[in-house]
DNA sequence: ATTGTGGCCTGCCCGC
DNA sequence: TGCGGGCAGGCCACAA
C-alpha cells in the first residue's frame, strides 16, 4: 500500500506539472473530494491557477500552485499516473489492473493539451483535500531529527502505535513500521517511552535507514522481512516462527526471539 | 488530553 | 463453477 516512500515516488512524479496551468478538473466522485468541497467549487477553486511545486509530509502529497493548496491522500489503494507514467510499479493490496472506473481525481492543463495527473484508486480511501491543515502532521519520519523522533516516543501507547500516530511522526504505515522494529529488534508492544536513550537512537536510525533503503528498491513491500510476515513464516535473521497479533489495532508480524 | 475501538471502502482470495 | 465470508490498512469519528 503507498506508504510514505510511495508517496515520495509520487511527489517525484508530480514534479511533472509544476509549472503548468490548470484547465480542468475531474472529479467524479463526491465521496473522494474532502471536506465541504464539490465538483463544482473545485473547478471554481483551481482552473486557472499554476502549479508551482510539490511537497510531501508523511503521506500527505501537497501540490502548492500560485492559488489553494492541493493535498492529495491515497489510502491503501491509491495509485498516481502523470502523462500515462505510473509513479510505482507494484501496489500490493491493490488490483493490478487499472479500470478507469477507479479513478478518483484528475487535472488536465492548458499545456501540454493531453498531459494529465490522475488518482486511481479502486478502494476510494484515498481523497483530495484543498488546503489541507498540515499542523495535524507530526515531523515527516524521512527527516525527523533524533531529538524530534524521542519527543515522539514519550507515551504510555504501545511502541507501534505511537510510530504509526501520524499527528506525532507522519509516514510510517504498517509495513514500514514492522520492517524499521524487526531491524531494531524491538517488541513492538513495548511501552513508547520504556525504550532508553540507546534504544531510541537504534530505532531511530534503523527507520531511517529504512526508508531509504525501501525507496531505493522500489517500495514499502520491499522489506527483508516482509514476506515472512505469513502464516509458518520463520524470521530471516535467526529462524524463530514469526508472530502475528494486533497491537495499535493493526495486523503485526514480529520475531519473538530478537525482538525485545 | 490521550489512548483505544470500530467502521468506512471494495477487490481479491480462500474454502465449501 | 459460483458464492459468501474474511481480509487488507489509512484515516476518521467516537468512546472511555
Amino acid at each position: 500500500m503507498p506508504e510514505l516512500v510511495e508517496i515520495e515516488a509520487y511527489r517525484r512524479l508530480a514534479d511533472r506539472v509544476v509549472g503548468r496551468t490548470i484547465a480542468k478538473v475531474d472529479a467524479p466522485d463526491d465521496w473522494w473530494i474532502k471536506d465541504d468541497n464539490t465538483a463544482r467549487s473545485l473547478q471554481r477553486a483551481l482552473k486557472g491557477v499554476t502549479v508551482i511545486g510539490t511537497r510531501r509530509i508523511g503521506k500527505l502529497l501537497l501540490l502548492d500552485t500560485d492559488g489553494p493548496t492541493i493535498g492529495l491522500r491515497f489510502g491503501m489503494t491509491g495509485r498516481l499516473v502523470v502523462d500515462g507514467m505510473d509513479g510505482v510499479d507494484e501496489l500490493i493490496y491493490s488490483s493490478r489492473r487499472k479500470d478507469p472506473v477507479w479513478d478518483r481525481f484528475g487535472l488536465r492543463f492548458e499545456s501540454p493539451k493531453d498531459g494529465f495527473l490522475r488518482v486511481n484508486d479502486p478502494r476510494r480511501l484515498g481523497g483530495v483535500i484543498l488546503n489541507p491543515d498540515e499542523s495535524a502532521l507530526g515531523p515527516d519520519a524521512l527527516t525527523v531529527t533524533l531529538g524530534d523522533f524521542r519527543l515522539a516516543l514519550d507515551s504510555t501507547a504501545p511502541l507501534k502505535a505511537r510510530l504509526m500516530d501520524q499527528a506525532k511522526l507522519a509516514g510510517v504505515g504498517n509495513l514500514t513500521a514492522d520492517e524499521a522494529l524487526w531491524r531494531a529488534g524491538l517488541d513492538p508492544r513495548r511501552v513508547a517511552r520504556s525504550l532508553d536513550k540507546d534504544e531510541q537512537k537504534r530505532l531511530h536510525r534503523h527507520m531511517v535507514k529504512t526508508l531509504k533503503d525501501l525507496d531505493t528498491r522500489g517500495g514499502s513491500h520491499t522489506g527483508d522481512v516482509i514476506q515472512h510476515r505469513v502464516t509458518g513464516g520463520r524470521c530471516p535473521k535467526d529462524g524463530a516462527q514469526m508472530i502475528r497479533a494486533t497491537v495499535g489495532g493493526r495486523t503485526t508480524w514480529w520475531c519473538p526471539q530478537h525482538q525485545r
